[in-house]
DNA sequence: CATGAATCTATGGTCAAACCATTGACCGAT
DNA sequence: ATCGGTCAATGGTTTGACCATAGATTCATG
C-alpha cells in the first residue's frame, strides 16, 4: 500500500478559505457584516490570533474591510477594478515588464474593446464618449492634461464595451502606460493632432455602431501611436515610490 | 491653525509596507530569507502577533512564502503568473463575470499572442509547441485529458510570444475557461476533430514565422470554438470548491 | 424641551508568554 | 556507509489580558 504525502493546511488558511467561499458565493453579500472576531472565535473554536490572521488574508485580497470601534467589524466587499490594477502593477514592476510588452498588450485589447463598444454602447455611454473626446481636444495645448484626458478617453471606450474583465485589464495597463509615458513626453504637436483626428474617426464608428470599422480604426491608431512611442524607450519600467 | 485629520495606521500594516518596499526594491532579492519572526520582534519592538499579521499580508500578496521547521522562515518571492491568476480569478468570481466576457477576452488576447509567437519563437519553443500539439492529438479519445492538453497548448503559444504580461493574462483566463467548460462538455467528436485541424494550421504558421497567418488562423479558430461554446451557457461562472 | 458633555460598551488593535509541530542537522551505534 | 535517535531553530497555535476607538446612551443644564 502506498500513501500520498499528507498536507496539513494552516488553520487560518482553512478559515480564510471558508469565509472567502461564502463571500464569493453571496452568503455574505457585498456590504454585509461578517461575525465579530470574538464570535468567530466561539463559532470556530480557534484562537483569536488565527481568526485575525484569516481576516488579514482576506483584507489583503480586498474581500473585506475592517474597521475598529463599536459596530465596527469586517464587512464583505466586491472586488473592484482597483484590485486588479494593483496586482497588475505589482506584476509589471516585479517582473520588470518592458514598455514594449505593455504596448503590445494594449494593442491586443483595445481593438476588441472598440468593436465591443460599437456593438454594445448605450446612448448615455455614447454621450460620455463624445464629452471625453471634446475634453481631449480642448486640452491640446496642455500636454500633461492632454495625456490624462487621453487615458480617460480610452477608459471610456472600455466602459462602453460592457465587458468588465477586458475593461479592468485595460484600466490597469492604461495607468501603467500613462506613468511610463508622462516622463518621456513624446507628445509633439504633430502627434497630438494626429491623435485627435484618429479619435474622431473611431468615435464616428462607435456612434454608428459599426464594430468592424471601430476595430480597424483603433488598430491603425494604436499602430501609429506605438510607433511614435517605442522610439523612446525599451527599458523596463521603473518603480514609482 | 488648522490640522488635517490624523490617521493612525495599523502597526502590522506599517511593517508590511516596510517589508514590501524592501522586497520590491531588491533589498530582499527573490530567494533571500527575511529575518525570523522572533528576530523581527526584537528588531521592531512589536509583538509577535503583529509581525505575523504583517507576514500574512505579504503572503496573500505572494511576496513571501513561509515554511515551518528549522531553517524555515519567510523568503522573498518574485511575483509570478500565479499571482495574477489568483486575483483575476477573485475578480471574475466576485463580479460574476459571464463566460461570454471571458471568451471575448480570450478572443482579444490570443490572435496577438499567436502573431507574437510566430515572430519571436525560439527553436526550442517551437519544439515544445510541436510536442504540445502532438499530445492534444493523442488525447483525442479522452475528453478530460483532451481539454487539459488543449489548455496547455494555448499556454505554450503564450510562452513563445515572449510577452510575459500577455502570457500571464492568458494563463489566468485559460484556467477559468477550463473550469467553466470542463463541466458543460461541449467537446463533441466533431469539435475535437476541427480543433486538431485548426491547431495544425496555426502551428504551421508559427513554424514558418508568418505572424499574419498565425493571427488570422487563430482568430478563425477561436470564432469557431466560441460559437460552439457559447450555445451552452451565458450564466455567470460558478465558484468551484 | 433642547443640547451638549460625560459615560458606557461592543468592537478591533496590541501585547505577552507559553507550548506544540515541523524540519533539518548532528551524532552515535551498527 | 547507513540507519536511527536526539537536539535545536523555527513557524503554528493558544490563552488571557489590556488598550484604543467609535457609536450609543445617559444625564445635567440652559
Amino acid at each position: 500500500m502506498k500513501l500520498s504525502p499528507i498536507v496539513v493546511p494552516k488553520t487560518s488558511d482553512v478559515l480564510a478559505g471558508e469565509l472567502r467561499r461564502r463571500i464569493l458565493t453571496g452568503v455574505f453579500a457585498p456590504g454585509a457584516s461578517l461575525p465579530a472576531e470574538r464570535d468567530l472565535v466561539t463559532q470556530t473554536g480557534l484562537s483569536r490570533g488565527s481568526v485575525r490572521e484569516a481576516l488579514r488574508t482576506l483584507e489583503a485580497e480586498h474581500l473585506v474591510t475592517t474597521r475598529p470601534g463599536r459596530h465596527g467589524g469586517s464587512v464583505a466587499r466586491q472586488p473592484g477594478d482597483d484590485l486588479l490594477a494593483k496586482y497588475v502593477g505589482l506584476f509589471v514592476h516585479g517582473r520588470g515588464i518592458s514598455l514594449t510588452s505593455l504596448l503590445q498588450t494594449r494593442d491586443a485589447l483595445e481593438p476588441t474593446l472598440a468593436a465591443l463598444a460599437a456593438a454594445n454602447r448605450t446612448d448615455s455611454e455614447m454621450q460620455l464618449l463624445l464629452d471625453a473626446t471634446q475634453r481631449v481636444e480642448s486640452a491640446y495645448a496642455d500636454i500633461p492634461l492632454f495625456l490624462g484626458e487621453n487615458v480617460k478617453w480610452h477608459c471610456t471606450i472600455a466602459l462602453a464595451s460592457h465587458n468588465e474583465l477586458l475593461r479592468a485589464f485595460m484600466v490597469a495597463i492604461s495607468n501603467l502606460i500613462y506613468q511610463a509615458t508622462s516622463i518621456d513626453n513624446f507628445a509633439t504637436d504633430d502627434v497630438r493632432q494626429v491623435v485627435i483626428e484618429a479619435h474622431r474617426r473611431i468615435v464616428d464608428a462607435i456612434v454608428a455602431q459599426d464594430a468592424d470599422a471601430a476595430r480597424r480604426r483603433m488598430t491603425r491608431h494604436l499602430a501609429a501611436v506605438t510607433a511614435a512611442m517605442q522610439a523612446f524607450s525599451d527599458a523596463p519600467l521603473v518603480l514609482k515610490p
